[in-house]
RNA sequence: GCCGAAGUAGCUCAGUGGUAGAGCGGCUGUUUUGUAAACAGCGGGUCGCAGGUUCAAAUCCUGUCUUCGGCUCCA
């Protein structure tokens, strides 16, 4: 950590530590549990007894700690036998701090992983003894805090309270709920405005923000959570990246299949799935049989059953299925959010059969297919090995993970792609590779996947007759290059900040007149014969307003190409493109309004990011 | 699921117990527009839904649905 970074960060834990003394001053009888340093601010976890701290708290909060700030406090650093802290907790009437410190004398020389070395005033490189712990004091106020805090309170930067929210004691569900206080701080009040202008900025990318304004989808009450709509706009783009990804694998030899969208559960306590998901499976009722249906959280068991719907020979694998579909999963209400989280999930989703010889061909072909959708969407792939950890959440023989295990990192290695290990990672019936995705904005977020699977075959007593003649498991594969189109969308969307490339845009062209003279509106429909001709998908402006106000609507909607047409392009026949900034690689010059839309159509054949014109 | 906040016109929001508002969008008319907002007029809301309190409820209370923030982030 640099120089400048230790400040900001003793500067952080200052506050929260000033936020703590405010909090008491206002509830005495306040409970302090911890109150850590985090991104570009800290927080500090209280449970004030019979009170609900808000929002509108926030104005008194702040102002009692701009009193301790301009008190210039001292902070005085003081330590003291775990023994003594527990005394002063009793004492203080502070339990959570009192259990923490319990907790870390039980443990004796080794602190237990959940313990909060910051609360408990550990010093990281410390862990191992641990004799005392450190108070700071400022004022008549004390808290048992690893620090470092700044020399005195009027050291702390610029900061702002942000929001509150419930976080259960020690994260544990069980545990009372306490109350988390937000703030983000900075070192100077300019930073802390540009950092306040930054969330603007990415509110402003909001996918469900952009999903109105750019009319992609909707929610409906009626409908329910977690239940999005896709308009005209925003079937586009899912068709458009959804062929993209079939294309990518049929050209590799996948079949495309189809099942019904409920099953009866015993396909699923066949498959083991019932045990881990029955909770989140969706029942549907029959009201003729009694039949007990689910709609189907997943896919694979039915592939399995289209698999071995004939006997197969050695010669005729892999046996690729492909079927872009939806599934259903009750998610917990709490965690569902926009297009990221929902219920009704459209998976690109794949399944290979094949015996294990041809494992590493398989998963070449499909890391090959991510590398080239991800290259096309713009955005760098990172890769995940996941593997089992030593928990027993995991069905199907350790040896057959860790054989499978070698064989996943030996296609990534072979692919040269940039990889990394992580262990509990996996899916429970096999370990898979996650594709990190980074946004334009640095964010990473995992979207496609490639699982292996040799616990399913072994439940559905899958089968093919090998060379000599006897019956042999195959291997399954799982994967999704997309992942899941809503959520791929809801990364996609802000990625793009709206601005899709010409392929994906649901509008390609839009053709605005400047007048409404015969003339004019007879040419403009030629344009649009034309650009249909084409197959772009394009919209005539003819409204009658003025140019300038119809530039202004085409680049809301972030319409890649504008044609304002008007006596000039009728009398030349030619057209000057109006490209959409960030497509745009030169100063557009005008051309035959017939090479426009075969150049536009290219464009949007070989999925190009930028503009050739 | 739990804690907190919120839900008023298509969108963004104002309205704290007494006749539901603004801007943008929409529609109509005038204008016939040349590269980021012409002008005028007119529509448009059981104030999420259901109960309750009250002479009177968008406003207060209860329930419910939906949305948002958080519950993983810590040297």
């Amino acid at each position: 950590m640099s120089d400048k970074n230790q400040d900001l960060h003793a500067m952080r834990h200052s506050l929260a530590h000033i936020m703590a003394t405010a909090v008491t001053k206002l509830w005495p009888e306040a409970k302090l549990g911890v109150g850590p340093v985090v991104e570009n601010g800290f927080y500090y976890d209280i449970d004030v007894p019979k009170v609900t701290i808000s929002e509108s708290d926030f104005k008194i909060i702040e102002k009692e700690m701009y009193k301790v700030i301009n008190a210039k406090q001292p902070f005085e650093r003081s330590l003291m036998s775990v023994d003594k802290a527990i005394a002063w907790a009793k004492s203080s009437h502070q339990p959570y701090k009192e259990e923490l410190l319990n907790d870390l004398k039980r443990a004796g020389t080794t602190v237990a992983k959940d313990l909060d070395a910051d609360t408990l005033g550990i010093a990281t490189d410390e862990k191992s003894k641990i004799d005392e712990v450190s108070f700071y004091q400022n004022g008549d106020f004390t808290d048992l805090c690893r620090g470092p805090h700044v020399a005195s309170t009027d050291k702390v930067g610029a900061f702002k309270l942000m929001r509150i929210a419930g976080a259960y004691w020690r994260g544990k569900d069980t545990n009372p709920q306490m109350q988390r206080l937000y703030g983000v701080a900075f070192a100077t009040k300019e930073e802390l405005a540009a950092h306040l202008t930054m969330l603007e900025e990415a509110k402003k990318r909001d996918h469900r923000k952009l999903g109105v304004e750019l009319d992609l989808f909707l929610f409906s009450d009626l409908v329910g959570s977690g239940l999005p709509l896709f308009t005209p706009r925003g079937t586009v783009l899912r068709e458009e990246l959804t062929n993209y990804s079939n294309q990518l694998r049929e050209s590799r030899g996948f079949a495309k299949v189809w099942v019904p969208h409920m099953t009866k559960t015993d396909l699923y306590k066949a498959s083991g799935h019932w045990a881990k998901f029955g909770d989140e499976l969706f029942l549907v009722k029959s009201q003729e049989t009694s039949d007990e249906l689910v709609l189907k959280p997943m896919n694979c068991p039915h592939h399995t059953r289209i698999f071995a719907s004939k006997q197969r020979s050695y010669r005729d694998m892999p046996i690729r299925y492909l079927e872009t579909t939806t599934v259903y999963r009750d998610e917990k209400s709490g965690e569902l959010g926009g297009l990221n989280r929902v219920r009704s999930i459209t998976q690109d989703d794949s399944h290979v059969f094949c015996r294990p010889d041809q494992i590493e061909t398989e998963i070449d072909g499909l890391l090959a297919s991510a590398h080239e959708l991800y290259s096309a969407v713009g955005m760098k792939l990172r890769v995940r090995l996941s593997y089992r950890d030593e928990s027993d959440a995991y069905l199907g023989d350790k040896k057959l993970w860790e054989q499978a295990q070698k064989q996943l990192k030996a296609a990534v290695i072979s692919n040269k792609l940039d990889y990394f290990e992580e262990e509990g990672e996996a899916a429970f019936y096999g370990p898979k590779i996650d594709f990190m995705a980074t946004d334009a904005i640095g964010r990473e977020h995992q979207l496609a996947t490639v699982q292996l699977d040799f616990v399913q075959p072994e439940r559905f007593e899958l089968e093919y007759i090998d060379q000599g003649g006897k019956p042999a498991q195959p291997v399954m594969i799982h994967c999704a290059l997309l992942g899941s189109i809503e959520r791929f969308l809801s990364v996609y969307i802000e990625h793009t900040a709206g601005s899709f490339p010409v392929w994906v845009a649901p509008e390609q062209v839009r053709i605005s007149s400047v007048n409404q003279e015969d003339s004019t509106l007879e040419f403009v429909k030629k344009l649009e014969d034309e650009a249909i001709k084409h197959g772009l998908r394009v919209h005539v402006d003819n409204d009658n307003d003025s140019v300038g106000k119809k530039i202004r609507n085409a680049e809301k909607a972030r319409v890649p190409y504008m044609l304002v047409v008007g006596v000039k392009e009728i009398e030349t026949g030619e057209v000057t493109p109006r490209i959409r900034n960030d497509l745009q690689v030169q100063e557009p010059s005008s051309m035959q309004y017939q090479n426009f839309f075969k150049s536009v159509a290219n464009e949007a054949k070989s999925r190009v990011s930028k503009s050739s014109l």
